[in-house]
DNA sequence: AAACTTTGGTTAAACGTTTAACCATTCTAC
DNA sequence: GTAGAATGGTTAAACGTTTAACCAAAGTTT
């Protein structure tokens, strides 16, 4: 009688047999260390150029590679390493155009290094940007370049990426008071800009729907506004500032709220392209003519300002500079070894690009 | 006098002294161990919850770990276990409103089970996309989940990915030749809600911008285009079958092209929003009402059609649906462990949203 | 009480690569 | 002709985790 322990012991036996059978392996750099008769150590110099090894050797070791088909494991050197050659990036959403331009110019310059990205999207979330830090911490990558979510107040759980001592760089949305490299346009300048326009066009009652003051961005535009009001002398009129989400829905009811007023504006600035999107549709809606009644200014130069009727004035953020700033300044820290890193703080001029919803009031 | 041989050596014992000094090493599970008076296999195993390790080692490891602020390196599992529990996805771009919401449904099933996505972007170009595939590959991905440049015939990159054993799942844009699991919607059924809703608003003469027949999608609403017509007894006019990219400027373009016609068309079905677009804005330069002269369909009910005036009528794509089942795809190859696996062509049924480009060409 | 099972672990090897330390030759210079 | 350097490697350990194989002690059958 065949007793269980020798049941499972058989057993054993057998998938050991089995899996000698089917040798389905990849090529490591172990195979052809035996093909050349040389050590596995040696082939790793060669595949890596290293000056000791000859250049007889690393000719033939790459010779072999070639015909192997090998493909270096990645993990493996990684984990030895220490280094996973992975960067993480956090959004709030990939579907802006702002967005998913700087994400491919990250991945343009870091690609080209050997790196490879990561992207996350926290949909606005302070919970889902809290997982993803998790999740990317998880995945040992070797820095973390960030916008954060409007939600995001509660800083801690970025700290804990710092005290990791893994690199992290915000753009756009990024809070000053985390010590941290910076990339983002000039939001206050922007504000500047856009106020400065609209007092050219012949605007006197100038009205802000902006994003809440505890996003540092939104609170520089809204800053940027009163400054620029009292600069051309025109008075703060604290029925035409307001504050909110910035979603489509956002700018309707922000708009509609504006209509209400019995001392209308005759310029809207808008500090999303969406929100500004619901604003239109609102003056539309009420037959107010845009820009002849209304002027109206958005924020972001997403590809829909030009498609709609009328095409809406908005301030180009330059993501694809930014994106490739982000991403050289993560490539600083890999390639100095000093502990203490100067901080980057890289602030572009945004530039206004002007539309029909905010041009020729006169005519 | 001192050697070089002498200074060497002193170097590089003083470095290993050094070493030993900065300690700030992550905790790893042989800490744990140290702590319990354990071996490290215990704590993995408790950590796993494996029924050999009794309850109480379990807790303790447990709030050890957590005491530690213990995060297991991800990347020695991964080699150990020959899983990365990461999935690579590609698409031609991520700023469309399908590809990004198809993206976070995979994103969003695949989190659950302990997998992370890496994202790469083809922007529609063949060699990016190979490109992309090597680097996955490289990240010792566990399986691919795509959806193809329109660029793209060659398949022999994707036969890479399937000769190396690693689960690929194409979405919308797939190659059927290729036999591999698949997930869309029914291109060639869409067209024929499409030429219905035309015909049921009165049009008589259908064209159709489409994409190239080499791209099986569009081959497939080409088809559906030219059946459906056929079945209302309507004439096929070669004149009206354009294919092109489908680009914003191809819709200006081909729209041009129709409206040079003698014999014009009273209706246009575009295979792609972003190309109706197009279309849209040179009707309106051309003084065409929408839809009374002309009516327009798009494709893929990006945000913006409901944006413009006329809003666009369009195709729901699913693209909720058919993320998940991408995702859930993927996760059947990784449970169950049968070498051969049925291939799953999954299906689904569009939607039409009817707007204002399309409605009450009588009113 | 002999024969086996169960419980709760331990030991050691393995994943594939990198790298510090070592070594045998050959070359160079005084 | 011998001290030292240069050349071209080799050896072995390490990265952190998982897992197959083993084992001691306590419990259970017959």
């Amino acid at each position: 009688m065949i007793t269980q322990t020798l049941r499972v012991y058989l057993l054993k036996r057998l998938s050991k047999y089995i899996k000698k059978l089917n040798i389905k392996k990849k090529t490591t750099i172990k195979d052809i260390a035996n093909v050349l008769n040389i050590s596995p150590a040696a082939v790793s110099k060669a595949l890596h150029n290293d000056p000791r090894i000859s250049e007889k050797t690393k000719k033939a070791v790459k010779q072999v590679a070639k015909n192997l088909n090998y493909q270096p494991n990645h993990l493996a050197s990684a984990l030895r390493k220490g280094k996973s050659h992975l960067v993480g990036v956090i959004v709030p959403r990939t579907n802006s155009n702002f967005f998913s331009s700087v994400i491919q110019n990250i991945e343009e310059v870091l690609n080209k290094e050997g790196y490879n990205i990561i992207i996350t999207q926290s949909n606005e979330s302070y919970q889902k940007e809290c997982n993803n830090i998790d999740t990317l911490l998880f995945t040992q990558v070797d820095g973390i370049i960030a916008s954060m979510a409007n939600e995001t107040i509660d800083l801690s759980y970025y700290e804990k990426i710092k005290s990791k001592g893994i690199p992290l760089i915000l753009f756009d949305r990024g809070e000053n008071d985390l010590n941290v490299d910076y990339i983002g346009i000039d939001d206050y300048k922007s504000s500047h800009v856009i106020v400065e326009h609209l007092v050219n066009q012949g605007c006197k009652r100038i009205a802000h729907i902006g994003g809440y003051r505890h996003t540092r961005i939104f609170n520089n535009r809204i800053k940027g506004y009163i400054d620029a009001l009292k600069k051309h002398d025109l008075p703060l009129d604290s029925e035409l500032l307001i504050e909110c989400s910035l979603t489509t829905d956002d700018g309707r009811d922000k708009m509609l709220q504006l209509l209400r007023l019995k001392n209308k504006p005759d310029a809207v600035y808008v500090a999303s392209d969406y929100a500004a999107l619901g604003a239109l549709q609102v003056l539309k809606e009420n037959n107010i003519r845009v820009p002849q009644d209304i002027a109206l200014v958005g924020f972001g130069n997403e590809p829909f300002t030009a498609m709609l009727s009328p095409s809406i004035t908005s301030i180009n953020q330059h993501s694809t500079e930014i994106g490739k700033q982000a991403a050289k300044t993560f490539l600083n820290y890999t390639k100095k070894k000093t502990v203490k890193q100067a901080l980057n703080k890289i602030i572009l001029d945004a530039e206004l690009i002007v539309r029909e919803s905010s041009t020729s009031k006169e005519q």
